[in-house]
DNA sequence: TGTTATAGTTCACGCTATGAACCAAATTGC
DNA sequence: GCAATTTGGTTCATAGCGTGAACTATAACA
């Protein structure tokens, strides 16, 4: 992935001023929500991932947390201790045991996306609203970039 | 912070997809350069701020990445033992001690840099060339709209 | 000359994450 | 049918990230 052509400099540097200020942008967010919902990172991370399926088991979040299992024991206990999930047998096979929210779990999850969905709306409310659509574009054309340059550097 | 107006549900979808793969992209990005210049995430944001300022002390390292003094300390006793910093006494008042680079951080900035450019670079030459500057103005926004964001969040 | 403010260090604590050792249930292969 | 292997999970040791409180030493103030 060496560099054959070249962008001017200035395009460049506001280029990556930008893309840190975007990033830190997003984790002072995710900060903030952990605070604000009383939940470290990762539990948040993982609750969230009950908005897609009714089910998970240990293995599935691993894979889509991207972490080691036994990081995920970890994890499931402290949503479990905080009543948020449950487990329950897979009476197909005994080895796993199946994830999903309770009551309060999904009301907490409802909150949170409520608090998203906020969120989210504002930043959107900032432009300009024949600008949404421009900028959406221009924004999906960079993540494309950047998932072609993720697979390069491979 | 309540919202009186709405965006179209199919853009706040939208958004919220985008947002998460590019702040996805970012860190698994930092985990990759942390990997790959053998340095843990702190101590590597730290040494890129001696590529801005010749000489930095605890106190100005600890407001400038935002964390308490104390994890400062662990941060710079990590880059003194590698022998990319070195610590030398203000000869005004005793109690600071300046941090510089030694030449083996120097060069390791550099590297990180060259490194940085090109995959900024790569990201940039992704985008049709008559597409950049859009895409630029348009990222552009997009932060002015978060950050007015943030301040109303604090 | 005290008193207070500032710069740093050390320590105890908790969260994030990994890898290895381990257990138990399921699957496979002969 | 049963040993060997694979698979799903847990536990433990280890390391990094980060905080807050207690402490040391120097500097500034009054």
């Amino acid at each position: 992935m060496d560099d054959v052509a070249d962008v001017p400099e200035y395009q460049l540097k506001q280029f990556q001023e930008l893309i840190l200020k975007l990033f830190q942008c997003c984790q002072e967010r995710m900060q903030y929500q952990c605070d604000r919902f009383g939940l470290p990172d990762a539990e948040f991370r993982c609750l969230m991932l009950f908005g897609e399926e009714r089910y998970l088991t240990a293995k599935g979040i691993a894979l889509k947390m991207n972490v080691v299992k036994s990081r995920v024991s970890k994890i499931i206990e402290g949503l479990l201790k905080k009543k948020l999930i449950q487990r329950t047998k897979d009476p197909e096979d005994s080895r796993i045991s199946l994830l999903s929210l309770t009551s309060k779990g999904h009301e907490k999850l409802n909150h949170i996306n409520e608090f998203l969905n906020n969120v989210h709306n504002q930043v959107l409310l900032q432009i300009a609203p024949d600008q949404r659509k421009t900028v959406l574009t221009n924004l999906d054309i960079l993540k494309a970039s950047m998932e072609a340059v993720k697979e390069m550097m491979v």
